[in-house]
DNA sequence: CTGTTAGCGCGTTCAC
DNA sequence: GTGAACGCGCTAACAG
C-alpha cells in the first residue's frame, strides 16, 4: 500500500532547476533543447513522476473521456463495446460504457447526462437514431454512431452497416430457397419505427413477392425466444425467420425446439453477426459476418481524427445449415 | 444543438447575487437557510447548470467513478462488466470499464493508472489475484474482487465463488459416471499459476481417484478450440473435460467436432457460468449457474457500503445432456 | 447561523 | 527560458 503522497509538476520542476511552465513544455517535448527535454523526462520517471489527468483535463477542457452509449444488450454488441473500449484506451482515451437496454427513455437520459460528464465524445449503438434528442447534445461533443446515421445530428460521424446489401441478399436467399412467407424479428422497439433495416425488409420483400412480417424482440435469448414463440404461433406461420442479430436467431431455435419444429425442415432460420457459437448450434446458423475489428478501427478514427467520417460496411453472407426449402404441404399449424 | 457554454458556479452565483461560496454550499445542501437552497437550485436547474466533474474532482480528489477492472473477453464477464455498470449507474457512479484481456501485466498497467484517475473505487475480475502489484494500489482507492481474494489485499471486500463446491461437483459427477481422467480447461494463464480453483481441482480430484490434467486456454470460443484441441490430440486423452466457463466449452464442442469425437459419447464436457446459449447447443451443456444479479448487488453494496463484505456464492449445478459414462473401449487415439 | 473573502489543487498557456 | 493568470469548484477562516 503505497502511502507515496503524490508528485507533481511541481517536484520535478524544483529537481530540475526549471521553472513549472519549462518543465511542462519539456515533458510534452513543446518546447526547450533536446537536452533538456531528455533531463527533465529522465527526472520525471525516476521520481514516479506522471500528471494528474484531472488536473489536466481542468487545465485544457477535455477529459479523454468518451461514452460508449446504446444497447448493449447481445453478444454481438457486448464484444463490439469491449472491443471499442480498448481501441479508444490505445488512443489514450478513457471510456465510460453505458447500457441502455432497449429504451429510448433510457437513451434520452443517459445523453442528456452526457454534457455534464464532460466527455469529449461520444460512440453510439442508437436505440432510436431517428429521435430527436440526439439533437440535444451539446455540439462540441462528437458523436459517431454505429449501425444507423443520426438523423438529428448530420454532422456525427457514421459507421454505416449495408442493411440493402444484408437484408436484399437474406431476403432473395429465402425466395430463392421457395419461401413467400416471411417473419423479421428485429431488436427495436415497437415504439421507434422506422428503422431502415424493417423498412427494407418490407420494401424489398414485397419486390420479390415475399410477405413479411416484422416482429419485434428483445435481444437476449430467452426474450426472443418468447417474441418467436409468438410470431409462430398462429395457425399460418411464416416459414422462414430472418433474425436481425445472432441472439435472436438463438432465441428462434429455442422457440422452434419448444414448438416441436425441426430447423431447417419445418422452418428455415437466418440470423445476423456471425456471433463465435453460430457455427456451434445445431444445425449450424446461416447468418452474416463483420469485420467487426475494421468497424471498431473506423469508429474510434472517425471520432479522434478530424473528420466525422461516413463508412459503410459490408456484411459476408454466411452459408450454413439452418437454412432451406419450406415443407411441400402448408405448414403445420402450431 | 445546444451551443451553451457550459454555466459555472460564478454564473449561477450572479444570478443569485450571492459569492460563489455561499452558492457551493447551497447547492449541496451544506449551509444556508432552507430559502436560500430552494432560490439557488431553482436558479441551477433553469439555467441549466450541472456541476463540473472535473472541477469537482480536481478540488477534492474524488471522482465519482469507478473502474471496472479484469479479463472480460468471455461472454459471462462481459455481461456482469455491463451489469455492474448498471448497478452503479444507479448508485450514482460512473464506470470505467477496462478490459486487460488476460494478461497480468495489463492488469498491472491499469491499475497502475487507476491512481492518476482518481477513481474512488475498483471492481475487479483479476487475472492474477495472487500478484503483489494488487498491493500497489493507493489503500484509499477501495477495492473489491470478484472472484478470487486479492492476498495483497486483505482490506479488499471479496464476492467469492464456491469453488470447493462447484469444483467438487462436477468431479464427483464424472468420477461416479466412471471417469478416471478429466482434462481440466482453465481461463488463466500459465503464468498465473495458484489459482484456487486448479489446485482444488488436483487436490480433489486425487481424493477421487482421478487424474486431473490442467491445461489453460484463452476465454475465446476459438481459442479455446486450440487449446481443447491440444489436450486432446494425444493418444490416450482424457475422457471428460471440465471447463471453467461455458465460452470454453463450447470451443471444446468445437474441437470434437473437428477431431470426430462425439459428445457425450466419445468424451463427456462440462462448462461453467450458465451461458444463455447452453441450453441451445447440441447436446445441451451440463454447466454450473449463478445468481448473478445477487452477485452484481453483493458487488457494488460492498464497493458503496462501508463493510467490505466477504460474501460467497455457491453455483448451481446444471445437468444437461453433454456427460455420459466414457467410452468402454480405450479412447480413439485421434 | 448566514454570508464573505481568499486561497487551494495541478497542469497549461500567454506574454515578456 | 520565466512569472502569472487561468480553469472551476471546494473549504478554511472570518465578519455580521
Amino acid at each position: 500500500m503505497t502511502d507515496s503522497p503524490r508528485k507533481t509538476l511541481q517536484d520535478i520542476a524544483d529537481a530540475a532547476g526549471l521553472s513549472k511552465a519549462a518543465t511542462s513544455y519539456a515533458l510534452r517535448g513543446i518546447r526547450g533543447s533536446e537536452k533538456t527535454q531528455a533531463k527533465v523526462r529522465a527526472l520525471a520517471d525516476e521520481l514516479g513522476y506522471s500528471v494528474d489527468p484531472i488536473a489536466r483535463a481542468l487545465a485544457n477542457g477535455r477529459s479523454g473521456n468518451v461514452a460508449i452509449v446504446g444497447s448493449l444488450r447481445d453478444m454481438w454488441r457486448q464484444g463490439l463495446a469491449v472491443m471499442l473500449s480498448e481501441a479508444l484506451r490505445e488512443n489514450e482515451l478513457a471510456s465510460i460504457i453505458a447500457d441502455v437496454d432497449s429504451s429510448p427513455k433510457r437513451e434520452q437520459e443517459v445523453l442528456q447526462a452526457l454534457a455534464g460528464q464532460r466527455v469529449d465524445g461520444a460512440i453510439a449503438l442508437p436505440v432510436d437514431p431517428s429521435a430527436e434528442y440526439w439533437g440535444t447534445v451539446p455540439a462540441d461533443i462528437r458523436i459517431v454512431s454505429i449501425g444507423d446515421a443520426l438523423s438529428a445530428r448530420p454532422d456525427a460521424g457514421c459507421v454505416l452497416f449495408d442493411n440493402e446489401y444484408g437484408v436484399g441478399t437474406a431476403l432473395q436467399h429465402l425466395a430463392d430457397l421457395g419461401h413467400r412467407s416471411v417473419g423479421l424479428l428485429a431488436p427495436s422497439l415497437p415504439t421507434t419505427p422506422g428503422r431502415p433495416a424493417e423498412l427494407l425488409a418490407r420494401n424489398l420483400g414485397d419486390s420479390m413477392g415475399l410477405s413479411v412480417r416484422v416482429a419485434y424482440s428483445p435481444s437476449t435469448v430467452t426474450g426472443a425466444a418468447r417474441a418467436a414463440r409468438e410470431l409462430l404461433a398462429v395457425t399460418s406461420h411464416p416459414t422462414a425467420l430472418f433474425c436481425l442479430g445472432d441472439s435472436i436467431a438463438f432465441g428462434a431455435y429455442s422457440a422452434c425446439r419448444a414448438l416441436g419444429l425441426a430447423v431447417p425442415t419445418d422452418i428455415s432460420i437466418l440470423g445476423f453477426d456471425d456471433s463465435e457459437l453460430a457455427p456451434l448450434v445445431t444445425p449450424e446458423l446461416t447468418t452474416f459476418g463483420w469485420d467487426e475489428q475494421a468497424i471498431v478501427d473506423a469508429a474510434v478514427h472517425s471520432l479522434a481524427g478530424d473528420d466525422p467520417a461516413r463508412v459503410m460496411f459490408r456484411p459476408e453472407f454466411l452459408q450454413r445449415g439452418s437454412t432451406a426449402p419450406p415443407p411441400a404441404d402448408p405448414a403445420p399449424s402450431r
